[in-house]
DNA sequence: TTTAAATCAAACTAATCAGTATTTTAACCG
DNA sequence: CGGTTAAAATACTGATTAGTTTGATTTAAA
C-alpha cells in the first residue's frame, strides 16, 4: 500500500476509536494504552502521528467533531423554508428517529467542555469546542434571518439569543438522557421544543402584511 | 474539642473541598492524595471516613448536591405566586445576579452526570444523580399545579414536559458557559427563557373565566 | 544500489494512582 | 493518673499513567 495512504490510515484510525472512548468514559478516564490496544498499534505509532495526548484531543476536536456537528446539525439547515419546521424536523430526526446519534453517550460536545475545561490553563481547547458552538450558532442564525425575509419569523425576534437557545436545551437534554433509559424524555422536550419555536412565529397582522408584499 | 464534633468537621472539610475540586477538574482528574493534600490530611484520614473513592463521591452527591439543589432551586419555589413570575425571578438571581453560584464552573449536576457515567458498569451513582433531578422536577410540577388552581398557567399545560424543559435549558446554559467569559450568554437566555415561560399563560378567555368563579 | 527519512515496535522511565498495613497521637473514662 | 479506643499519620504496595528512547523495517528519492 502507498506509503502516505497508510499513514492517514493509521492516524485515522486512532483518532476515530480515541474519539469513541473518550465519548464514552471521558478524556481522563481513557489512557493511550487503552487506544492503542483497542486499535492494535503500540505507543510508538501514537506518538510518532501526535506529540502528546493534548495535541491528539485537540486533533479529534478539529477533524471529528467539526465536521460530525456540521454534517448533523449544520449542512441540514442550510437551506430556504419554513425554519420552525427545518429545525423541528431536524431534531424529530437526531432524537426520535435516528439511532446514529447514540441517545446514551449524551452529547459530544458536552463531554468534551466538562472533562477538558480547567486543564492545565489550557484554554486553547475550550475556545476550539467555542468555535464549533459559535460556527452552530450562526448557521441557525443565518435559517432565522432567511425565515424572517420569507415571512416565517416575525421581524422583532433576537435571533442570536434564539439560537443560542435552541443549543442549549438541546444539548442539556442530550446530556441529561445519560442518566436514564426513558425515551419520554425526547418526547416530551419535542413537545415543548415546539411550544417554544412557535413564540417566533409572525403575528397575524405582520403575515398579512407579508402577503400583501410579495 | 468534642471528638464527634471534631470526627464530623474532618468528614465534612474532606467532602467540601472534595467537592469543589471535582466540581472544577472532573471526577478522574481528582486524586485522593490531592484532596487530602488540600485540606491538609493523610490517606489515614480519607479511608477512615470512606471506604474507597466510590464511596466517597456516592456521599457528595447525597450530602452536598442533593442539599444544594434543594436549598437553591427547590427550596425557594416551593410557594403560592405566579410560576412565571418566580421562575424568572429565581433564575434571574442565580445567573444574573448572584455570584455564588460560580458562573465558569457549570453545573454540578451536569459535570457529574458526565465524568462519572459508564463507570465501572456502575449505575448507583448515576441512578442518585437521576433522583436528584427527579426530586427537582417534581418540585417544578407542583408549583405549575398550583399555578394552575391559580389561573397563572393555562389549563391545558403538560406540567411534566414543562418542568424538564426547563431543567433542561437552564443546566445546558450553565455548562455551555463554561466555554465563554461572556456574561450575555445568560443575558440571551434569560430573554428566551421568559418567552417559552410566556407559552404557559392561560389565554384570555380562560382568565375570565377564572375571575368569575373566583 | 545507496541513503535518508518515514513508520512503527518494544522496552523503558519517573510520576501518580487507589488502596493497605502499621503505628502514633489524642481524647475519653475510670 | 493509666488504660482504652477512636482518629489520624506514616510508609508502603502493585498497578497504571504519559511520555521517552532505542532500534527494526519499510519506503521513497538520489
Amino acid at each position: 500500500m502507498n506509503q502516505e495512504i497508510k499513514r492517514k490510515l493509521t492516524r485515522q484510525k486512532l483518532i476515530d476509536r480515541g474519539y469513541e472512548l473518550i465519548n464514552m468514559y471521558g478524556y481522563h478516564a481513557v489512557s493511550i494504552d487503552l487506544i492503542i490496544k483497542e486499535v492494535g498499534l503500540t505507543k510508538g505509532a501514537f506518538y510518532y502521528h501526535f506529540k502528546n495526548k493534548h495535541q491528539f484531543i485537540a486533533a479529534i476536536i478539529n477533524e471529528r467533531v467539526e465536521k460530525e456537528i456540521h454534517s448533523e446539525f449544520i449542512e441540514p439547515i442550510c437551506k430556504r423554508g419554513n425554519p420552525i419546521f427545518i429545525l423541528t424536523d431536524l431534531l424529530q430526526d437526531k432524537l426520535i428517529n435516528d439511532d446514529s446519534l447514540n441517545p446514551n453517550l449524551g452529547s459530544p460536545i458536552m463531554n468534551l467542555i466538562v472533562t477538558l475545561s480547567y486543564e492545565r490553563n489550557d484554554y486553547q481547547l475550550q475556545a476550539q469546542l467555542r468555535e464549533v458552538l459559535d460556527n452552530w450558532k450562526i448557521a441557525i442564525i443565518n435559517l432565522l434571518h432567511r425565515g424572517i425575509e420569507d415571512g416565517y419569523i416575525a421581524r422583532h425576534v433576537n435571533t442570536e439569543p434564539v439560537a443560542e437557545f435552541i443549543i442549549n436545551s438541546l444539548e442539556g437534554v442530550r446530556t441529561l438522557k445519560r442518566t436514564t433509559n426513558n425515551k419520554a424524555l425526547f418526547y416530551n422536550f419535542m413537545e415543548q421544543f415546539k411550544n417554544y419555536l412557535g413564540t417566533l412565529k409572525p403575528t397575524k397582522e405582520e403575515q398579512r402584511h407579508y402577503l400583501d408584499a410579495s
